[in-house]
DNA sequence: CTGAAAGCGCTAACAT
DNA sequence: ATGTTAGCGCTTTCAG
């Protein structure tokens, strides 16, 4: 049998609600009865049921988090802020992989409510957002897109994709280029994707570039699609005249195409420019260094994470919120 | 007021031991029960209390996994692996990242331990093992850390990190190479560090070499710490005669290596060998490709979730068990 | 300021 | 096979 508090009081002369009150601190006990009650916790070795503590409070300070793709430094980089500004504030993450999948990622939300999570952060989901509305209760904060009008306790935290794509469009034009691969993420599935497609399409056209200069094929932000897409692309290509740029949906799959040209020895970006998307830690180490739109993971983790905590802590409602961060090009060595 | 199981009781006829005999399977319920019980959960939309359920059972299905830092490729795989098999039999995965810092990783495993965890899964703790043992009282894998021998419900996957580092060594001596670099992790904090550091010198010594053709310096089995090594390493080295090898500890860390040669305008391995440890995903794209060795990551992080479940559901008692996964030697193209 | 007592929602003896 | 009931350990009114 566990110490209980029921022990503690027993112990040091008290009521069990004396014993609570010392340890939630919520109500003021005289610094006597709380000297007793601290002697007694530490004399038997008293640690409080948590168990119990979630029952009756009906909370349990913990907060689930879905991610597509743990593995993919993106992600990764945003669940360690994640983790860290919550441990901040004394709350768990429980993590969960949907695997780039939509099946696993409802599975997964619904394995969160059914755990009684206190609120989730949907990092990038792939759910359609009104879905997950209607799936969720809790508070609920969705990183990594765009906010959709709700009467819901949701918060959003992302960043601008259609401005750091067009940001793309501009700079390459701006360069010179006037053919362009568009190797684009899964539209139908991921508004981002979407978003960075028609930012960096719709801005070439607004330069003049007929839309036949572009062509665009899709992936699903892998290393592998990338390096698949810039394959068949080189099956027919030829650099000479004024070689193309591609703008690569995500780094990761960038780092794939860069192989594929690398393969077919192909210079970059004397025979090929290449962007990529969301500028991870690595990408200023890839040959040549990656140019690339700043996608700010690591201050949405921390804004998502922040907002979480007011809704949990403070009581904050969500509803409306949304915090909207700049994603800049930031210009290297690919193109 | 939420609908408890009282609700449904009353509502389908039937008393609440027969509602939780249902849902919990462990009793035969006659199927017209079950039926009347069934609808009644659908028409009140009920779902069950987990709080009150772990106050019951004393058990939550959360186990908390330590990790030294999510954002290594190596550890991510890793969290994959386990919140993957986790989820095959419904357990939640808590994460907690102590980024390679030994005090976060004592308060995170007090955290764990705090929320009442049902297992906790180590993966490299920095922590002596003792001191972890003293700590826990919960089933308990370690993962990526030789076993010591103990009285307590603990269990080990590791893999051999002494022959492997061990088998680089004779790879390097068998090619040819006379002069080392030994770029190690932290060995005072990290065994594993440790056991790399002297399976390689101890084997260059069986070879005949001297430990004078051997200079070791240490790091952190960051990107940046292989960088800043190598670094210094540059300021006098001279690759005429015969190039020196380099044996990094860490992927990651190689990569920062391999920065500051390419920095340097040093050719691999033409100027210098460069050899890893891991076999992360990415080392095969990187240029040169990395000659490493296969610390099969996702092997233990299988191994080690399955003998949790083996602990939590089939009560089994981890003392004595430890899986040893072999290290392989893979050749690519840096040395 | 402190104590008595009710009860959170569920499971599992135990009784029938 | 099904029902009755006693708690799991804590928080929180409500009295005093």
């Amino acid at each position: 049998m566990n110490v209980t508090i029921k022990d503690i009081a027993r112990h040091a002369g008290v009521s069990t609600a004396t014993v609570s009150n010392v340890l939630t601190q919520k109500k003021y006990v005289s610094s006597d009865l709380e000297q007793r009650v601290f002697q007694a916790i530490n004399e038997l070795g008293y640690r409080p049921n948590v168990y119990a503590r979630n029952l009756k409070t009906n909370r349990s300070h913990i907060i689930g988090v879905h991610v597509p793709d743990i593995t993919n430094p993106f992600f990764s980089e945003g669940v360690k802020a994640l983790q860290s500004v919550a441990a901040g504030e004394s709350y768990q993450i429980v993590l969960y992989d949907s695997d780039n999948n939509l099946e696993s990622e409802v599975k997964n939300i619904a394995g969160m409510i059914s755990t009684q999570v206190d609120g989730i952060i949907a990092v990038a989901p792939r759910m359609q957002v009104d879905e997950l509305l209607a799936m969720v209760e809790v508070p609920l904060v969705i990183v990594d897109r765009p906010p959709l009008p709700t009467q819901r306790n949701v918060a959003y935290v992302y960043a601008d994709n259609y401005r750091g794509a067009a940001s793309v469009a501009d700079f390459l034009v701006g360069k010179g280029y006037r053919r362009f691969y568009c190797l684009a993420g899964p539209t139908e599935l991921v508004c981002n994707a979407e978003a960075r497609l028609t930012g960096f399409t719709e801005t070439l056209r607004l330069h003049g570039i007929p839309d036949t200069a572009c062509h665009v094929s899709y992936g699903d932000f892998t290393f592998d699609s990338g390096y698949e897409l810039m394959k068949a692309i080189l099956e027919t290509y030829d650099p000479a005249g004024s070689p193309a740029a591609a703008f690569v949906s995500s780094d990761i799959m960038a780092w794939g195409a860069m192989e594929a040209l690398k393969e077919k020895k192909f210079k970059i970006p004397r025979d090929m420019g290449v962007v990529g998307y969301d500028n991870i830690y690595f990408s200023s180490f890839l040959y040549p260094k990656l140019t690339t739109v700043e996608n700010p993971i690591r201050e949405m983790a921390v804004n998502a994470a922040n907002l979480m905590l007011d809704a949990l802590e403070r009581r904050r409602n969500l509803l409306g919120l949304s915090v909207a961060l700049r994603s800049a090009l930031i210009v290297r060595k690919s193109c």
